[in-house]
DNA sequence: TTAAGATACGACCAGTTTGGTCGGATATTC
DNA sequence: GAATATCCGACCAAACTGGTCGTATCTTAA
């Protein structure tokens, strides 16, 4: 399991558009959504989320839409997933509150924290960046460059 | 997010409880159940499915129970995982089915799967040796690295 | 041989989560 | 003022999850 939900997918998605759209402009709602099948609200209600979290700017009206609030580079894959899923918590206790029934006797969580330590620093490292230089399904190959976090991922 | 499952949870604390109990004998559900706070039943079926998985032995009868098939170094917290959520996928196309709606035209898919499988790499390295090696119920509080930190990718 | 302690298995249920929809309000440009 | 946008909250059906129940079967010990 450990599955991400598909307004993650579909925040991701969004997220490379808005990346590796090569001019310069806003791209609506409706435009990213047609792109890759999506229903319209759903990736609307989606796009409003990573505003909300600071992600991306918006602005209204009739050439409005959506850009990134800052370059690539700069915004991770955690922070697009904790934008639109909350908290990275692998278990009910992860976060602090003690609302899991077997809180006091539980033998695995601290455990099970550093693993997710280990996870979210994976997802900390992996930029949008790394995600738009790949060369996905039409799109013409983007020029890899390097940056630290690229580096890392030819490594593996 | 990014939750793994109570059952999950509950595989796990089993798994340290059999790897750490000093007498080598099998223990039984409702001793790993009652020393927890876990509902039986439940814990029983979760153990059930363990030992179809191959990672416990059971034996039925009086003085029956369930033991690890393999020291605790050779089974890694992947396959408990597994065991018990079905493979670790992220995506509902990450195994090779392409039953969503999105496939023909998803730009994420690839980057996705490479994410993954740094997951993947990071569960399979651990083993349940490490996770009993762990020392007990202490409780402290808990520190999520929250959203400043994940916020933006370091140094870029 | 029988009672007790144990796993095995499948059906079931209620609560939550999720993906998706709808209606309407507001802002911006032409 | 019309068209194109984002914004916001309510809503719904389907899927998933945690948990329960009943029953069958195996194994040991008295």
């Amino acid at each position: 399991m450990l599955r991400l939900s598909k307004k993650t997918d579909y925040a991701l998605m969004a997220m490379k558009h808005l990346a590796s759209d090569p001019r310069r402009r806003a791209a609506s709602a409706r435009e990213i959504a047609e792109t890759y099948d999506i229903p319209v609200e759903l990736m609307a209600k989606v796009l409003t989320r990573l505003v909300r979290s600071g992600l991306l700017t918006s602005h209204q009206g009739v050439h409005g839409g959506y850009e990134l609030a800052q370059p690539p580079a700069a915004t991770s894959v955690a922070a697009v997933l904790e934008a639109i899923d909350g908290p990275l918590t692998m278990t009910a206790c992860t976060h602090g509150d003690h609302e899991c029934d077997q809180f006091s006797k539980c033998n695995v969580r601290d455990p099970l924290r550093r693993i997710r330590d280990r996870i979210a620093a994976i997802l900390a490292e992996c930029s949008i960046l790394e995600i738009a230089a790949d060369p996905e399904p039409s799109a013409p190959p983007v020029r890899v460059m390097s940056s630290p976090a690229m580096r890392r991922v030819s490594a593996l």
